[in-house]
DNA sequence: CGCGACATTGAGTTTATTCAAATACGGTGG
DNA sequence: CCACCGTATTTGAATAAACTCAATGTCGCG
C-alpha cells in the first residue's frame, strides 16, 4: 500500500511515511512500526506553486496538512475586506488541525514560497490516535504549538512601532537556523503580518537596508544584522 | 470523596461536579456518572478577588481551571516590561491547559473581575481523558476555542484604527449576550488588550460617551448603541 | 475632608497613513 | 538579445492619527 515517491518527481504522489526524512519531527515521530501498516489509505503528498491556495477559509474539509518545505500563510479577513495574516506555516509544522473536530478551515492557506505538502487525512489520524496515546498527545502538542505562535504574534508582531515589528519579524525568520540569512516575504504581506501598510513596511525596510541591519547578498537574500536588530526590537 | 459546597461559602472548597450547574458546558459535559466516581480527587474551588493572580507565566503547575464565573485577563510581557493582553478569560472556559502536556504556564492569568474557578489536576483530566474519547474530543475541542479567540483578537483587536478597535471590543462583550449592556475594564487594561495607549483608550471611549454610543445606567453599567458601534467597527 | 487611584483633557510632537509619482524588476514576445 | 509591459518597490508630500508628557477632574474610601 505505500510506495516511494521521491519529492521531486511528484506532482501528486504517496508518500512513504516510514521512509520519510522528516520523521523526528512530524505528526508521527512516535509512530511505532507496526502502526505503519495500519495507514491502510496512502498518504498523499502534493508540491504547491507560489501563490496557489492549500485550502479555502470556510471549507469543510477531510484532510490536515504537513508541511515539508516551504512556507504558507494563513489569513482572515476582515467585514471591510482588507486582509491580516495570523500565522506562518513551516517546515513539520502541521495545519488544518481543526478538521478533526469536524469544524471547517479557518483560514485561506496560501503558499508564500514553493512547499510540500503531505495530506493526512481525517480518519486515518483519527483512528491512530484512538489507540496512540503517543499520537493523541503529539496533537495537543501541535494545538499549543499554534496557540503559542499565535500569541507571539499577538505580544511581538501586533506590538510597538513599525521599526521595532518589522526587526522583529525579521528576527522571527531566522531564529531555530543558525545562520542569520533569511529571503523576504513581499512588502504587502508584511504589512499585513505586522498591521501596517504596505508603503510603512517598504519605507522600514528599506531604512534597514540604508543603515545595513540588512544586505541582499544574492536576489531577495538577506544577511541580517542581528545584534542592532534586537536593539531596535526591544527598546 | 465528593461533598457538596456552595460558592459563597467556599473560599477553599469542594466542588460537586456531578451537580455542577454548569456541566453542560463544562470541560466534563460528556462524562457519564460512573465516570464521576473515578474523581478519587476532589476538586478544589476558589473564589479570586478582583487583582489576584490565578497563576504566573513561567510556573510549572500542575492544575487547570475552568472557570465559573467573572473574567481573567492573560497577559504576555514585552523585553521592555511593557504588557499585553492576548485572551480573556470567561464562564466556562478553561485556562492553563498547557499543563498537561508538561509546560510550564505561557500567561500570567490575573482577575479583572472577581471570579470562581474550579482547580483541575493534571492528573485527574490525564487519567479520565486515557478513557474516555468524549472528554479526549472537549480537551481538543478547547485548544481549538483558545487558538480562535487568539486568531480573532488579531484581526479585529488589533487591526485598523482605534475607535474601530475600541467598538470591536465592546461588541465582542455583548456578543453571546442577549442584552446589550456590559461593565467595562480600565483604561489601561483596554489599551493593553488593542494595542493602543491608555489615553487614546481613554479618548476614544469618551468619545463614544459623548456620541452616545455608550449610555452609562449605573456605576460601570453601560448600554451600547449596538447597531452604530458595528457601523464604526466596520467601515 | 483629603488622599490616592484612575479617567479625562490639552498641547505639541512623532509616527503612520494616504494618495500619487517615479523607479526597479522579471518575464515575454519580437 | 533587447524592448516593453505589468507588477512590485521605493520615494515624496500632505494629512491624519496616535503618542508623550503634563495638568486637571472625578470618585470612593478611610
Amino acid at each position: 500500500m505505500v510506495k516511494i515517491v521521491s519529492f521531486k518527481e511528484a506532482r501528486d504522489g504517496v508518500a512513504d511515511c516510514l521512509k520519510c526524512s522528516l520523521r523526528e519531527s512530524v505528526l508521527f515521530a512516535d509512530l511505532k512500526e507496526e502502526d505503519f501498516e495500519k495507514l491502510h489509505d496512502p498518504i498523499d503528498q502534493y508540491t504547491l506553486p507560489v501563490g496557489s491556495t492549500l485550502y479555502h477559509s470556510g471549507d469543510k474539509g477531510d484532510r490536515m496538512y504537513t508541511v515539508r518545505t516551504g512556507i504558507l500563510k494563513l489569513v482572515q479577513y476582515l467585514p471591510d475586506g482588507s486582509q491580516r495574516i495570523v500565522r506562518l506555516i513551516r517546515s513539520t509544522d502541521i495545519t488544518g488541525l481543526e478538521c478533526i473536530l469536524g469544524e471547517p478551515y479557518q483560514h485561506d492557506a496560501v503558499v508564500l514560497q514553493e512547499t510540500e505538502v503531505c495530506a493526512l487525512p481525517v480518519r486515518v489520524v483519527d483512528n491512530l490516535s484512538k489507540e496512540n496515546p503517543a499520537l493523541h498527545l503529539e496533537l495537543l502538542n501541535r494545538w499549543q504549538r499554534a496557540l503559542k505562535e499565535a500569541d507571539a504574534w499577538l505580544t511581538e508582531l501586533s506590538t510597538g512601532s513599525a521599526k521595532q515589528r518589522v526587526a522583529r519579524l525579521l528576527l522571527r525568520l531566522v531564529k531555530d537556523t543558525h545562520e542569520s540569512q533569511c529571503s523576504l516575504f513581499a512588502r504587502e504581506d508584511m504589512g499585513a503580518m505586522l498591521g501596517i501598510t504596505t508603503e510603512t513596511a517598504s519605507r522600514t525596510i528599506a531604512e534597514f537596508k540604508r543603515q545595513s541591519l540588512l544586505i541582499e547578498t544574492a536576489p531577495n537574500q538577506f544577511l541580517l544584522d542581528t545584534p542592532n536588530l534586537h536593539r531596535i526590537a526591544e527598546d
